[in-house]
Parts: structure tokens; C-alpha cells; sequence
DNA sequence: TTGAAAGCGCTAACAG
DNA sequence: CTGTTAGCGCTTTCAA
């Protein structure tokens, strides 16, 4: 592979210039920078990377922590980051935790070893002051709720506690008293991600109904899972059903469908149900459903800028009113 | 930060003896070793990535091409073979190429940059011969049907023309005689991705049916596109709608699905339907999808340990075995 | 407007 | 078993 040295060679010229006509610098005269085209051209010459990166302390890579990739929140989520980052001149490196603590701060070791300038956390394992120690190694940009507000990290922010009271209420204003959840965590205050908790039980508390611990199901995630409860719920006795399920997941809510069509229970009729994320396949479903949107394109849009802001030191106020989600109401309740 | 040649001083030792530590090298004494750690612990050092890959000339990066991240088929591609590269020393970099020639061949120019050391193609736009080009910048793994053989590059391929001549005869042993065929490209044979045509072709000619071009829907990708096929296929005199209809993806089946049952047509009575890669969403719909499931484990982790063999000079026999596409038969035909 | 030369942090002969 | 030393390819003073 050629090098810069053989590209000054070919043009009879030194390496700093050839050097400053790679990164775009004034005072180069027009003949020289053709002589350098050329020998660049013939020469089949591409930079090395790793060489820039070295000298320049840059990686021009930013990374995205999901938890897992076929989750199509993620997924999308990504995409929207990925059109933001194509319009500088960064790449981005993403990067799957499974969930799992130690792998996330195996990523996170990425910035310190310089394999990435910056961070966008999209979804969050350890504890944010765990996390903060890493900032020190390059701008971290966290992304979810609104309790990670606490940390002085540069937020993007939904308010999902909100989210889950609004979408609760809804199901009270339908006339829906007896609700069952379902929640991707544990049903405790001690993690960020219990906001949506904390909702849940605030509706229900405003309109004087107590929380039914039967009804809690805890670590629900996937289409499998959504498909368990609702058979679990079918072996209660008769009355003891809830009239309503808010569940974590679009996914868990077509489980939980798919689950009492084939046991002939009607949906609304007999149970109502309330997915989230609004996924494509929620509006695919024999029973389209009601679930909560989330604005994630505008996450992407918000943390990707704000990251970058925080990559050339500049200054970057977050659109709040994009960040809004939204019940969507079908047929489903 | 700390470099090595801090730590090799706070150890009273030379950078030789630490580089070797490091790259887990024999004949270093117990002792040293033990200095060696408790000096790294206590200068918080961490190898800087570029200078190793500067020098070593290998990043330990790998790439995966894909058109398209929120695609199931591709999410869980890239899902199989990430859990293969974690068992590795590598990372893995994902590249989206948005179906853009172009942008594909920005990434492959990665390979050129030395930021990657080889690429698995999931996803491919250029021609064979385009990317050929870049195989002496790195091992490059094809991955996609069959017709991919030609190429002197190593492929993990399935046979597509099979599996859709399959799934066709499958329609027809039915009884269902007038077929409707969608495909994401062309209806023509110069790209690669025609063997599905083929099949398709050669399935009807088995069985003396003649092809009808008012049938054959081209570039058709998304739920919304299937949506307006089978719109289309509405406004077609009722003697002229086809029996049943072939589709390239299960999102372009769900659109389909979706129309019909809104316009109270019968699925299957009226018109059949049958996907393609047995996505997650093909058994939730309202009508549960006959479908042509790909082996996306087996094609992930034999790309991955085929591309990691030719990074360590190995030789890789693909399993041919695990590698066979079936029909799943279910309530839409 | 251009060039010489000193490293960035690390690895790998080579020499002990 | 350990150390000296010469770069990997590039950017950036400094001097002309």
C-alpha cells in the first residue's frame, strides 16, 4: 500500500504538503495540489487510519450502546442516529450489551482506549455514577427517561412516567378498573427505568384503586413472555382476571393476543390491551393495537447533535417539545 | 492518559517486557508479571487502540455490509454473527449501505483505510467483479443465494432459485394454478437476485402455466408496498385476480394481508398467500403467514468463522447442511 | 507558500 | 528472561 511518503515522492514534494492537502489547509498552490491529485490517483493511495488517528488523537468513530439489536425500538433508533452521523464526517460503531453489566463497561473501556471519541447510551445496565467516571474519557450522551435527569451527563430525555400514567388513565377513562402490568424490570424503586412504575401506581392511586400484586409481572420481554402471562392469567378463576393489561412491549402485548385468540377470549371484550413502542407489527396484529408511541426519530435527531455539539465543544440545547409519545388508540382496548 | 512506557517506569521496567505482557507473550518471570499488573492497576492504563493497530497493522475490526438495520432479516443476521465474533478478539462494525452503490463502496473502502480487516458482504449492490477489486485490501465473505458461486471470493450461500421453485410447486400441489409474484428487484436476469425468478419461472414451466406480466409486481419492499399491490390487485377485474401470491419478504405479505382482510377478502379461500424469510411477525398476524424460513443462525455463524478463518489462514469447510431453506406452512395458503 | 524533523504509543527484531 | 532501538504512517511545530 502506498503511503504519504510515496505520494510526495511521485509529486516531488514533501510529505507536509501533501499532509495539508489531505486535511484541507490554505496556502497550497493550485499546481501543487494537481501534482498531488495525480500521484494520489496513480498511486491508488488511501490514507491509513490508524496512522491519523494515532497522531491526531481523533478516531472520527462515535458509538451506540443498545441492549440488543432485534428489538425494533433499537433498531430504529439506530437508524435514525445512523442519517444524523452520515451527515458529518464520523462513523458509528454499534455496540450490544445483551443486557449484560460487565459487557457494557467493556464497550464503554472503548473510549478510553481512544476506539471512539464519544458515546450515546441508548440503553443503560449499570449505574449512572459507574458511567459518569467514564466522561472523563470522551463526551457520554445518555438517552430514556427523565429520572436521568440526576446525572450531569448531557441528557435526551422522555418522560415515561407521564407516559404510563396518561396511558393508564386512558384505560380508567374506558372503564377499565382492573389492570394488570407487566414490566421489562424488576417492580421496585431502585433502577432507573421504575418512572413507568411509579406512573402506573400514581393512576391508580388518583382514582382510589389498589395495586393488585397478582397482577404484577415482572422481567417481561419478549413475544414468548407476553405469551406466558396470558396464560397464566388464564388459569386464575374466572373473576379474578383483570379487565385491562399495560404491557412493557409491543412485542409481550402480541404475545399476550396471540395467547387468548387462540383460546377464544375477545380482546376488548373480555380483556383489553395496551402495547408500547408502537412497532410496525403493532398495527399488523389480527387485533391492531393500542399502544404508546415514542418520538424516536427525534431521540436519534437529539442525541446524535448533542453529541457532536459536545465533540467540537459547542453548545446544544434539546427541542423538548419533539420528545413527546403519544397513545395510539386501535383496537385493542 | 498513561502510556506504556509510564507504566513500564512506575515497574522499573523496560516497554518491551510490559508490550510483551501485554500481548500475553512466555518467558516473563512471576515477579515482573506481578509488577507489571499492580502498575497498570495504579496508572489506570489501557492500551491505546490506534497506536497497536499502527503497528501491528491489523484492527481487530471486522465489518458486516447490510442494505438495511430495521429489516428483520438483516437484524438477526447480524445478531448471529456478533454472538460468533464475540467468541473472537474482534469487534464487529456495522455498515449500513441504505441499497446505495455507492455507499458500499465507501465501506469498502474501510478495508482499504485499514479500519477493518475483513467484511462480511450481507448485502450486496456492486458487481461481483467491483468487489473483487477489494479482496487485496482483506478477506471478503459473500453471503446471499447461490449464483454468488461464481465469484472466486468465499461464499456461504443458500439456494434461492430452489427454495422459491419450492415454495411455487408447494402453491400449485395447492391447487392454486394463477400465481402472482412480487420480488424487491427486477424481473429481469442481470443482477444477482434473479434466481428467485428463476424459480419461479421454471416452477410454472414444469407445470405448463405460462408466466402473466399483469402479476409480476417489481421493487417491491416495504408493508406499504404490499398494501399496494394487493390494492392494486383490486381494481382488477374479479376473473382476472390471481389465486394466490408469491411474496419477496414477510413485511410485503403483512401489507398484503392487511389490505385484504380490510376489504373482507378471504385469505386463503379467495387469494393465497405466502411470505418469505419467516419473520418474527409472520406467525402474529391475523391471518398466521406460510412462509420460507432462511437458516439465518447457520448463514451467520459460518460467514463468521469462514471470514475468521481467512484472517488466521486457516482453511473452512462450509456446512452445507445447515444451510437449506423450508417451507413453513401455515394458515395463509 | 513550502520543507525538515520530531514524535503520537506501540511492537518486534536483535542483542545480550 | 530482559532491554535497546528502529520504525508503523501521519500531523505539526519551527524555520525558511
Amino acid at each position: 500500500m502506498a503511503t504519504i511518503k510515496d505520494v510526495a515522492k511521485h509529486a516531488g514534494l514533501s510529505v507536509t504538503t501533501v499532509s495539508r492537502y489531505l486535511n484541507h489547509h490554505p496556502y497550497i498552490s493550485e499546481e501543487k495540489k494537481e501534482k498531488i491529485k495525480v500521484a494520489m490517483k496513480e498511486l491508488d493511495y488511501t490514507p491509513n487510519s490508524a496512522a491519523t488517528q494515532l497522531r491526531s488523537n481523533r478516531s472520527f468513530t462515535i458509538g451506540v450502546i443498545v441492549s440488543r439489536i432485534t428489538n425494533p425500538y433499537f433498531a430504529y433508533l439506530i437508524d435514525a442516529i445512523e442519517k444524523e452521523v452520515k451527515k458529518t464526517n464520523y462513523h458509528l460503531l454499534i455496540m450490544q450489551t445483551y443486557d449484560d453489566k460487565s459487557e457494557e463497561l467493556r464497550l464503554l473501556d472503548m473510549l478510553k482506549q481512544k476506539h471512539i471519541d464519544g458515546i450515546i447510551m441508548a440503553s443503560i445496565e449499570n449505574e449512572l455514577n459507574v458511567i459518569e467516571q467514564y466522561n472523563q474519557y470522551g463526551p457520554i450522551v445518555l438517552t430514556g427517561d427523565k429520572s436521568l435527569n440526576d446525572s450531569y451527563l448531557p441528557v435526551v430525555s422522555t418522560d415515561q412516567e407521564k407516559a404510563t400514567y396518561n396511558a393508564i388513565q386512558f384505560l380508567i377513562n374506558k372503564g377499565y378498573h382492573k389492570i394488570a402490568y407487566c414490566t421489562g424490570g424488576a417492580f421496585d424503586n431502585t433502577k432507573h427505568g421504575s418512572s413507568r412504575n411509579k406512573g402506573f401506581i400514581k393512576a391508580l392511586e388518583d382514582n382510589d384503586i389498589s395495586v393488585n400484586m397478582e397482577w404484577v409481572y415482572k422481567n417481561i420481554h419478549t413475544i414468548d413472555d407476553g405469551f406466558n402471562v396470558a396464560k397464566n392469567i388464564m388459569t386464575l378463576p374466572r373473576e379474578s382476571w383483570p379487565r385491562a393489561i399495560f404491557s412493557g412491549s409491543d412485542e409481550v402485548a402480541a404475545g399476550m393476543v396471540k395467547c387468548f385468540l387462540e383460546n377464544d377470549v375477545d380482546i376488548p371484550k373480555e380483556i383489553a390491551i395496551i402495547g408500547y413502542d408502537n412497532q410496525p407489527l403493532s398495527e399488523m396484529l389480527s387485533i391492531p393495537l393500542t399502544t404508546v408511541s415514542q418520538p424516536i426519530e427525534a431521540i436519534g435527531f437529539e442525541s446524535t447533535n448533542l453529541l457532536m455539539s459536545s465533540l467540537n465543544e459547542e453548545k446544544y440545547v434539546v427541542n423538548q417539545e419533539t420528545l413527546e409519545l403519544n397513545i395510539i388508540d386501535r383496537k385493542s382496548t
